[in-house]
DNA sequence: TGCTCCATGTAACACGTTACATGATTGC
DNA sequence: GCAATCATGTAACGTGTTACATGGAGCA
């Protein structure tokens, strides 16, 4: 949808390479965005065409192709603008749900197992934000305006990890039931 | 991702044309899937072309070019082909999270109002998917299998719905501090 | 020497979106 | 007659995925 303006977003929160940025933006963003290196070259090509960003040769290149991003103020001005307008809700694209439709429409597939592996996937998901979340919001510190934000986007992921096991164990009672 | 077996479960549930296809996907499998209705032309010609669906003129085309597509048994094959391989789990790519990283990033955008807004859009649903499941799954009735089923996607729908507005809620006291 | 990681890229293809176009049927 | 809806399609473009390729750096 708009991949460049994550990135642009990344890169204002700190200038980095293209690789730094794919690595940077796994961790961060990513957690609920994921991009290849394809993408991310792809798109700071066409960006620093653009002219929203510049690059210039890293400091620790050596002999290596190594260069630095940094957004410029026609970018700056590009992600104000797009920020004004408004986001359009996720869809919610889950390949399972269609195979229990046709689970529904032509009898059991014996999916359970692949519900139990997905229960597994999502609780090691949650593992990971709360401990990211014990590390970098210790309950009780005070925070400022950008750590509370921060702190509300991993919750956002939190919750929805916990959504998902919750309704997976109810699911897969049904799928269990004969 | 594969929108063909989606696509081809539906026409399982129902043999339609593209357009009744269309129509009905977005208001059952649509609900966590869209597609515009030339991806449902393109992929129904690609399907035909590998044999998994045939069509026939419509009863009621008259001059028309409307056309019925139903599942071949070679399409059948291959939903359980499918349906028998691992389903990555979706991730939950918003925009708005992008936003709100920004807003952490440079201070104040405003986003309040256009939470505000997905609020509303996330409670509209929400009322469309209680008002289906009153319909369709009346409390207390014996449910077979399928209903079963059915039930359980629409819930994962509600609680979805349900989780989003308690997050944006608080997101919004965040948004308001100062 | 060979392995892994860093760092960037090309090419081809699949999937998704938007705009535009065509013609029949239905209801006012 | 006109508008809305039914029904299908072309074209162009943007985004996402997969496979493959290149070469430097660090280490055993």
């Amino acid at each position: 949808m708009s991949l460049s303006h994550a990135l642009l977003t990344s890169l204002l929160e700190k200038s980095s390479s293209g690789y730094d940025l794919a690595r940077r933006f796994d961790k961060s963003i990513g957690f609920f965005w994921h991009a290849t290196h394809q993408q991310i070259y792809r798109e700071l090509g066409r960006m620093e065409t653009a002219g929203w960003i510049a690059s210039s040769i890293a400091p620790d290149a050596g002999k290596t192709r190594k260069r630095i991003y940094c957004v410029l103020p026609q970018g700056q001005a590009e992600l104000l603008r797009w920020a004004a307008g408004p986001s359009s809700p996720m869809d919610l694209r889950d390949e399972f749900m269609v195979r229990l439709r046709l689970d529904a429409a032509v009898g059991p597939l014996g999916l359970a197992r692949e519900l139990q592996r997905r229960i597994a996937l999502h609780e090691e998901k949650l593992a990971l934000y709360r401990q990211i979340e014990q590390r970098d919001f210790a309950a009780g510190s005070s925070q400022a305006r950008a750590a509370l934000i921060h702190h509300m986007i991993l919750k956002k992921g939190i919750l929805y990890e916990e959504n998902s096991i919750a309704w997976a164990h109810e699911m897969l009672e049904v799928l269990l039931l004969k």
